[in-house]
DNA sequence: GACATACCTTGCATGCTATGCAAAGATGCA
DNA sequence: TGCATCTTTGCATAGCATGCAAGGTATGTC
């Protein structure tokens, strides 16, 4: 758990992290700076040192690099529902999976605040981000109907043997998919409360709250 | 109730609805018989009869033209939240608002079905679709909160008297905002449960499930 | 009905985004 | 070292997106 994602493997696919974080990095900053809009593609490039083609060997889309800041969450968010204690119900897997995903994301502190403050500037980042957060959810989904189906924790978090995107979502029930995908709202809703009055509650309390809420069936007004 | 979307306004505006609405379904009904990525946007202006221009007077991207359907579902759904009956919880209200809206698409039935088909063939489109209908939520949160307030229905739909995004964003209370968030979750898991095996149960008995699973705090695995 | 007003559409010019291709450079391995 | 593999880069090209100004179409007033 000490180095997660810093000198895995070869020489080769470190320059291509680097590389991949340095664009993300220089996006996100030359967006908090100048705006989002009046950041070109050349300008990334030139900032992370490579070349405009290479831009798009990482991403698809200039967007991309302001949205996508953490390429590989995704999986160990995955990895950690699989591992996660075999006491613990999937909720309370999921809770705690998440939560240790914030925390690491806490560590780049800054660089997500100007994240954040970037995709809030502009609505067509933000449904950008949103659905791109969801998009995840169907992994994690597929993550809780394995852990469930073991009845523990399980090896491997390799892709699911599935060809298609049809055979995918056929082969998920309905309660692992509704519990990540509610699992997800309930981050997004904690992180969204919690950045419009930062001072007025520590986050942990928020998303603790959000979770005791979903558990107690989203009961009448609370007031 | 009898004509919501038909001759409302003078002509300008069912002009400018028809040319929208026309563009969009253009848009689809292209996408779903070439490929999304094979239909430029001087082919659905051809197909709309307008200029290339005018598609960029009306969307502000291309794909826009595949994800937005129906540009006033989400003012639609806000009403109907703070028309619903006072008797109603907030979720009950929620998901009858919701009922009623899927209920109006199902008349389309053929137009959303190719959207669903488009949108599901790139995963591009599908994030998307996911972040539009997310940021929806946020429209709805504030109907539910209102309607707290309230203890009943209320009159107007008009957008708050907040100037900024940030006032917005404070002016609203955790619970709206994850009711409303959780209810989008609720709509989307079951479409996407549903559609994956159309022929297996009726969408409307997945759909109260979904929300039968949520008003029970998602209690661990029911198998 | 004629007029002034406001709005919508359109073509043109322009700059940026995105992809395929082939050559050159860097890495991994025997 | 030498070969195979992967990555980077420049170039060419097509499509996306916006500002601007000219012309056309509804709307309200006289």
């Amino acid at each position: 758990m000490s180095e997660k994602g810093a000198a895995q493997g070869g020489l080769r696919e470190r320059k291509k992290r680097a590389t991949r974080a340095a664009l993300a990095e220089a996006a996100v900053r030359l967006a908090a700076e100048h705006g989002a809009e009046k950041v070109t593609v050349e300008a990334i490039s030139a900032a992370a040192g490579v070349s405009v083609r290479t831009f798009f060997n990482y991403f698809d889309t200039r967007d991309d690099a302001f949205v996508v800041i953490d390429a590989d969450a995704g999986a160990r968010m995955r990895q950690a529902v699989l591992d996660a204690p075999a006491a613990l119900s999937p909720l309370q897997a999921l809770r705690e999976a998440l939560a240790a995903e914030l925390a690491e994301a806490e560590q780049q502190h800054e660089l997500w605040r100007l994240h954040a403050q970037v995709v809030h500037a502009s609505p067509h980042l933000l449904v950008r981000t949103l659905g791109a957060h969801m998009a995840d959810e169907t992994g994690l989904a597929e993550a809780v109907a394995a852990r469930i189906r073991a009845g523990g924790p399980t090896a491997s978090v390799s892709p699911p043997a599935c060809a298609t995107d049809e055979e995918r979502r056929g082969a998920l029930d309905l309660y692992p998919r509704l519990l990540a995908a509610v699992a997800g709202t309930a981050v997004r809703t904690s992180v969204e409360h919690w950045s419009a009055r930062p001072e007025e509650a520590a986050f942990l309390d928020v998303f603790q709250e959000v979770f005791a809420l979903l558990a107690a069936g989203l009961p009448a007004p609370p007031a």
